[in-house]
DNA sequence: AAAAAACTTGTAGTGCGCTATAAGATAAGG
DNA sequence: CCTTATCTTATAGCGCACTACAAGTTTTTT
């Protein structure tokens, strides 16, 4: 029992340790003998306890988002439907964008490397989130037959990711990412809106378009509104 | 002039060497000795001539995407703007997941890193595409004005770059990738059909899920139909 | 309290991406 | 044809992720 405890604390420090390291930084370029150091262990502990960079920075990445379900709770305040799944969208949204320097690092290093160990949880949670986020429009019948909540909320995190992808490398800035990924929602949501929804989304469609700021030479030179 | 003839020939001669190698480990693991060797240089010339891995990979990313021009000629001859639109899809997804063992490898190996010489050209070539197939759309007047083209068409690149991130990290089969694919753009244009193309858009959209398979498990525990 | 099990530690080493640099080859310009 | 600029080559080396392994330390078991 108190092996599991030291295990658990040795984990959490070194956690901490990756997290200092990356918001001095800026980067995810530390070498695991200075956050062995920082940590106050011996340089092949990380590798004992994590077994790799990719997989300390997994775990730490799932650490890090124990805070997004109360997002949800939140967010799930708004009575009507559709509102509700947007404030869902900007509640993450604004979550990751709120930390750049830490989230952006982070996710970078996390999307070239494959560890099917961590990756399939953080999917999972990010499923289960946005299924969340349509509930209301499940319970109120709302998604046609052609649909299913299921895959509604898969195509949700689909987006999501590519806005994210967008992000971290740099093409939007923290409030186009945020507007980028409320302005797709709607986008996917009014396909199935009802009528007194729909001129409510499309205005707001209009209102979040206002805000996504672009750094695509093609979008700089063929822009329009 | 003989110079810079001899210098393109190198570089063609080092992009084809590192294909060869990707085809046939089935990884983008090789170390950049043997690609010397392989192309028959000496080993400082793949970084005299591309100054790192990633640019290397990068420039044949870029190489071997110069067939996706022409994909999109055969799907303008859709005369219906919905079904060329989808026709689009269906292409570029068709052409990635007809080459799995090169395209997901390379793929995976850009998505970590970032080279802002080659990037935004890989990007803007995509979001062209996209331009490009709701170029019917358009013309037909048939997007409204709270959105624009170039919106749109940034939601389409997005939509696919999320589901290509699932694809190379093996969370779709090539013909989940292509059926999501279209998936994703029947359901991002349901919102903005008029009422003759809607039923048939979900009509295509019930087709279309069918064919979507994943190995998420929460997907897995709350199936339904 | 002694023995056993589990885990950490320290050290030494490997492989690879990448760099520096000196020496050698070759096209370009006079 | 000779010089000069340019590029390749060969070699040696750096830093870092990661591994192997022997030796030590501390919890657990008996």
């Amino acid at each position: 029992m108190v092996r599991q405890k030291q295990l658990a604390q040795r984990r959490n420090k070194l956690l901490d340790a990756a997290e200092s390291l990356i918001r001095m930084s800026h980067s995810s370029e530390f070498t695991m003998l200075a956050l062995a150091e920082l940590a106050g262990v011996s340089p092949t502990t990380p590798y004992n306890l994590f077994s790799s960079k990719a997989g300390l920075l997994y775990a730490l990445m799932n650490r890090s988002m124990d805070g997004v379900s109360d997002l949800g709770e939140i967010a799930a305040a708004q009575k009507d439907p559709f509102d509700r799944a947007l404030a869902y969208a900007d509640a993450v949204a604004a979550f990751f964008s709120s930390d750049p320097s830490f989230y952006r690092v982070l996710y970078r290093f996390l999307l070239g490397v494959s560890d099917p160990l961590h990756r399939p949880a953080f999917m999972d949670r990010g499923l289960a989130y946005w299924r969340d986020s349509i509930g209301g429009l499940e319970a109120a019948g709302l998604i046609p037959a052609e649909l299913s909540a299921d895959q509604l909320a898969l195509e949700l995190e689909i987006h999501f990711v590519g806005v994210l992808d967008l992000w971290i490398q740099g093409e939007l800035s923290e409030s186009a990412f945020r507007a980028q990924t409320v302005h797709g929602v709607i986008l996917l949501l009014l396909g199935i809106a009802d009528e007194p929804s729909r001129p409510k989304l499309l205005k707001k469609l209009r209102s979040t378009s206002s805000k996504l700021t672009r750094s695509f030479s093609f979008q700089k030179a063929g822009r329009r509104r």
